[in-house]
DNA sequence: GCAATATAGTTGACTAGGAAACTATAATCC
DNA sequence: GGATTATAGTTTCCTAGTCAACTATATTGC
């Protein structure tokens, strides 16, 4: 009776919810916090990559696509195609490395500059606006959860994707 | 004197860095505990979308297309190619609506319904690891805040990207 | 009962990223 | 100092979404 119960009715049968797991709010309210921001960046001519790439560079002065990478956790590939698409919009330039022939260093130009402090206001809006659902508390306790975690798991990277 | 200043120091010229809202850390945490379940799936042959799609039909005997679409927050468009795709891997089935021409349900295969529970004991597992670093207060805590993040912002969809 | 309209689903053009092949230059090592 | 190897960046191919056009069937209205 047991065997035949175990045959028909494996615990394998059942499976926990999606919403069973903390992975599972953290991304949908992740995505939904993003999303918005998305929005609101759009409406200013670029996206959400444009704009941590822009803001990498603000308070550097110049970096070569490898650094940016590294900083942002993208491929080479991937900067090469956001400097791509920041360079048409008159954002960023490339500066030719004199001493090395293979280099060359990503720079604000002056629009480029003068968009981030714009960009960083929608961002200080968006994240009050959201985050305006929880007391001082909560939202004191989320942030040290959440900075816990990224302590302890040595994460590094900008978030873009 | 101070116009020659406010001209060559805008406030404008300040922007708050990335990690000064909320938003960056919970994008920064949730990516990482998702590409960390992402490449477990991945061993097991199916995507973190085709998971999510599965774990929808598991306790539901057979939705149209349309449904999932709402359900999962993703296009119409998307879902048809995420079901050719489970379709190809013989874990999901298209089954005609008699009566409605246009019209049919998706429905898991044997194999598919039996992959959800392994599939689900990953995501357990990687739940519980990612999370191991907080005490059960911190979890207690991050859990309460984005559940009232995401019930006061109407949040519904199962998140996918 | 037929024309106009609405709805279900698919398809094609496009986007943004990753992986790996590729190009060009620099560094190393006899 | 020339061959080999390493490094910087770009390009190509692939994947997985969106949006909008499209096909096929249903519904509505006269």
């Amino acid at each position: 009776m047991l065997r035949a119960m175990k045959r028909s009715m494996p615990p394998a049968s059942t499976a926990s919810p999606l919403d069973a797991h903390l992975g599972y709010w953290l991304r949908l309210v992740s995505n939904h916090v993003s999303q918005g921001f998305a929005r609101k960046v759009e409406a200013a001519g670029v996206t959400v990559a444009e704009w941590v790439l822009l803001r990498a560079l603000f308070d550097r002065p110049a970096l070569p696509p490898s650094a940016l990478a590294d900083a942002l956790g993208l491929t080479r590939g991937a900067i090469s195609k956001l400097a791509d698409r920041l360079e048409r919009k008159s954002l960023l330039e490339r500066h030719a490395d004199k001493s090395d022939g293979r280099s060359h260093a990503l720079r604000l130009t002056r629009p480029g500059r003068a968009l981030v402090p714009r960009l960083a206001a929608l961002a200080d809006a968006n994240d009050a606006e959201f985050f305006a659902a929880l007391s001082p508390d909560e939202r004191q306790a989320l942030d040290a959860a959440l900075r816990k975690l990224a302590r302890h798991h040595a994460l590094t990277h900008a978030p873009i994707d």
